[in-house]
DNA sequence: AGCCTATATCGAAAGCTGTCAATATGTGAG
DNA sequence: CTCACATATTGACAGCTTTCGATATAGGCT
């Protein structure tokens, strides 16, 4: 039962996407296709508590707060983060299992 | 050795993400952000041969033949493709690796 | 209430992208 | 060499996206 994963993934296959399905995942790319976007994802990610306010990733990423917002609602409607409340503050997460999914769409379900 | 997998891939970190690292995941990103290619790449790799060539794309994706040829270099120059000559037509194949690399960029290796 | 801070929305400008028609390139056949 | 076919490139246009400044909304504090 000791098993080790040389490769994360088994062997793509993509088989069959119809139009609405190609646009769908199409959509869920695109979100990741921005450098500002994925930067934002791993600055939360890599947050020891795992959640982030706005204020804090502004100046990391060197962009205006409108733009942090709107690149956040992006994330957050595609299913990549969450976010909560707390007094003034919005504190969003990532979603690790919308990422997993997406990845596993790539790839064949090998064992079906 | 039978093995199930019920999760594709180890839980995602992506940490420490330089902005340099973020524009080059994201270009990647963003080629597959697109419906019709999304479609090619789904076609080619159904192929029973696994290759396939411009004119056999043109019309299941509903593109011209200059549209077409332009998503596939676009394909080719990421990695997502190799192209071959046979005469007068142009075959193209799946790399699943360069799939299955990006995925894993999305993860943490777990195993490391 | 009034003020301050944090976040979201709006509107506009600049740049990028997908698409096509027209044309060019390249390959094999006669 | 010329023709026919398959693919690639060019140039242009429409639509979308990223970005910002300005403004709106919301929550906490005095």
């Amino acid at each position: 039962m000791s098993i080790t994963l040389t490769t994360c993934c088994p062997p793509l296959v993509l088989q069959h996407l119809s139009p609405v399905e190609a646009e769908q995942l199409a959509a869920m790319f695109r979100v990741l296709g921005d450098p500002s976007r994925l930067q934002l994802l791993s600055l939360i990610a890599s947050q020891p508590t795992g959640a982030a306010c706005v204020c804090e990733l502004i100046e990391p990423l060197g962009l205006s707060q409108p733009t942090v917002s709107h690149h956040l609602k992006v994330l957050f409607e595609a299913g990549f983060l969450t976010k909560e409340r707390r007094g003034t503050w919005m504190y969003y997460r990532v979603v690790a299992q919308t990422v997993q999914s997406l990845c596993a769409t790539l790839t064949t379900p090998a064992n079906e």
